[in-house]
RNA sequence: GGGGUGGUAGCGCAACCGGUUAGAGCACCGGCCUGUCACGUCGGAGGCUGCGGGUUCGAGUCCCGUCCACCCCGCCA
């Protein structure tokens, strides 16, 4: 029998198999050696299957089982027996154990750095470092088997829904706005580099021109910059463009989309449509433009009703054009000074000058503020924020009153996990709407996109382009999951005169705009179509639906927050001839190792 | 670039105010054990306390620097 294969794998074998003999091969997920009998639990993707070694049935073989290393590979042969009253309730294959004739080591493993178990905490650095190790935890191969079913799903209902899947260039050309890019030096052209692509945007409008009407492609996207528990150099996107298209039609079909997932992995049916919310409101509600809406306790301004306040950094911040923002959190007047200060502390680590709280006692208000406040503004305050005794109202001001309601918006977050509200199983989707088409970069002294320079502006705001650009608006969206983006898009500009005007808003020359995206531009008289579309974070998407708190476990192979591959040792030095094909040379502080 | 948390045995951790020979668990090695299922049990081995300096009679512990990991801000059209 040494040359038959596998005959099942270790998660198929149930009760009605008993009696066939069969060939499991797989790695021993621990070996249980009672003196006499001998247990191994073999493991693969599959599952798990119990193989015993009986010294009464196969002396040789028990002695052979013994010797077994965890994590060593094994061919086992022998016959599907019931294990009677020691069946294994705790696992799909627990009625049943192999008796094994034959056990064959194919190759045995030393000892490892840890243990293959989700129960077993290993640091991320050893994780990392031994990738191939973690990924055989069982865990983490739920997470890879569902990220496949996602992109296999997402096939599937594209293809449905007559969108073709068009690659795109993984060496482009580097362009100026957005993130920085990862260059790829040319050596037939020494000096020169392609860039790898921050997203497929320009090319995916080039194949509407090109008449492709419907396009999508699950898309390697690469931006070098500072990493974060949901952000890696290079991530995946699902990428989606569509000519005459809608915001509507692509609520449609990216909704639709979603739904299909949710259904087939979860077996949950999407509420449709999703809600929609303005980004003006998300702003003053959420101070967020991607608002966590699994739970409300919403951000309220106040500004108005404190701006003749004797309390200096109400008026200050209301007579400098700022903004005052609170928030109740009802039940929380117990909460401790400590509480208190870990809220303080991420309001001014998102840019806050501090936070101000009332507690709201039957019969007084405390806090530092308190004494301050004259009884009609009490009054007042209580009336738009809803206030009832017992609650914290929390408050920040700002002469920037973006910053103070991003700053409470991250306390909103904080105060949603110290009650408990931002649960797992709770799907809580919102578009986003109304983006602005531009926002000022004070570094820069100019105007950048909000989204990116391809957006088409509202009809109607388009004529504020040459006079004041920052308040128009852009016909841009985000889907946004429980507080995350996961994905935006937008309806694209589609006349070359628009489009150059955009780049001219943007600061960049006429001769410029040609120079990087002249294709792009002559592309649009040739009969460009309306179109427009949309990217997904797949990894984010995926990191979502399998609960995991950071993209690199839903990434087989992802990097460290300094942008390092410690299993392959990425990025390393090079052979000084192969810089020198490149005509490169290495001048920076810290020479090749 | 900035802020925070951490780095001690193969692994995850402990070590009080700076004070004996840095501990226990899991893993490992050896013995015993025929129904375990993260088997049990008896014994054993295992340490440059990330790295470099400093303070001190004495440093895992305090100070300075540095490296690495993670979280956050900036950044991410």
């Amino acid at each position: 029998m040494a040359d038959v294969g596998r005959t099942h794998d270790c998660g198929a074998l149930r009760e009605g198999d008993i009696g066939k003999d069969v060939v499991l091969l797989g790695w021993a997920a621990s070996v249980r050696d009672h003196g006499g009998c001998v247990f191994i639990n073999l493991r693969d993707r599959y599952g798990l299957t119990q193989v015993k070694a009986d010294p009464a049935v196969a002396p040789a073989v028990a002695a052979a089982a013994a010797g077994v290393k965890t994590e060593s590979v094994l061919r086992v042969a022998g016959k599907v027996v019931d294990r009677g009253t020691n069946r294994n309730p705790k696992v799909p294959t627990g009625a049943v154990e192999v008796e094994a004739t034959e056990i064959e080591v194919l190759n045995p493993a030393k000892t490892l750095p840890f243990a293959i178990s989700d129960s077993v905490d290993v640091s991320e650095v050893t994780r990392l470092t031994y990738r191939y190790l973690d990924l055989r935890r069982p865990a983490i191969q739920r997470n890879v088997v569902l990220r496949s079913r996602v992109a296999s799903l997402v096939r599937n209902y594209m293809d449905a829904q007559g969108f073709l899947e068009i690659e795109t260039p993984i060496m482009m050309k580097s362009t100026p706005e957005g993130a920085r890019d990862f260059l790829v030096p040319s050596r037939v052209h020494p000096g020169e580099f392609y860039a790898l692509p921050q997203s497929p945007q320009t090319f995916k409008q080039i194949l509407m021109v090109a008449g492709m009407d419907r396009y999508y492609q699950i898309a390697r996207c690469f931006r070098d910059e500072d990493l974060r528990a949901d952000r890696q150099p290079e991530f995946t996107q699902i990428d989606v463009e569509m000519s005459f298209a809608t915001p509507e039609a692509i609520y449609e079909v990216t909704e639709g989309m979603f739904a299909a997932v949710w259904k087939t992995t979860l077996g949950i049916d999407l509420p449709r449509p999703f809600p929609r919310m303005p980004y003006a409101e998300a702003m003053e509600k959420y101070g967020s433009d991607k608002p966590d809406l699994r739970f409300d306790l919403p951000l309220a301004t106040v500004t108005d009703l404190l701006a003749g306040s004797s309390f200096q950094v109400f008026a200050n911040a209301a007579a400098k054009g700022g903004v005052v923002t609170a928030m109740r959190v009802p039940d929380a007047e117990s909460w401790s000074r400590k509480d208190i200060d870990d809220l303080t502390r991420v309001a001014t680590e998102n840019g806050a000058k501090g936070l101000l709280w009332l507690k709201v006692k039957p019969e007084e208000w405390q806090g530092p503020a308190a004494k301050f406040l004259a009884p009609d503004e009490r009054t007042a305050l209580a009336e738009r924020l809803g206030i009832a005794p017992g609650d914290l109202v929390l408050v920040v001001a700002d002469e920037a009153g973006g910053k103070a309601r991003q700053a409470l918006g991250a306390v909103r977050l904080k105060v949603g996990d110290r009650l408990g509200l931002r649960v797992q199983g709770c799907w809580a989707f919102t578009w986003v709407t109304e983006f602005p088409m531009f926002e000022w970069d004070d570094r820069e002294r100019r105007p950048t996109a909000v989204h990116h320079p391809f957006t088409s502006p509202v009809p109607e705001d388009l004529e504020l382009l040459e006079t004041e650009p920052l308040r128009m608006r852009a016909r841009a969206y985000d889907l946004v999951l429980n507080g995350t983006e996961l994905g935006g898009g937008s309806i694209r500009i589609h006349r070359r005169d628009v489009q150059q005007r955009v780049f001219k808003a943007l600061g960049l020359s006429e001769e410029s705009a040609r120079a990087k995206f002249g294709f792009l531009l002559e592309a649009f008289e040739c009969g460009a179509p309306p179109h427009g579309g949309i990217a997904f974070g797949l990894d984010r998407l995926v990191m979502l639906l399998c609960g995991a708190s950071s993209i690199r476990d839903v990434i087989p192979f992802p990097k460290t927050t300094s942008a390092q591959d410690l299993m392959a040792g990425s990025p390393s030095g090079v052979d000084p001839a192969q810089l020198a094909d490149l005509g490169l040379g290495i001048v920076a502080k810290r020479p090749a190792e």
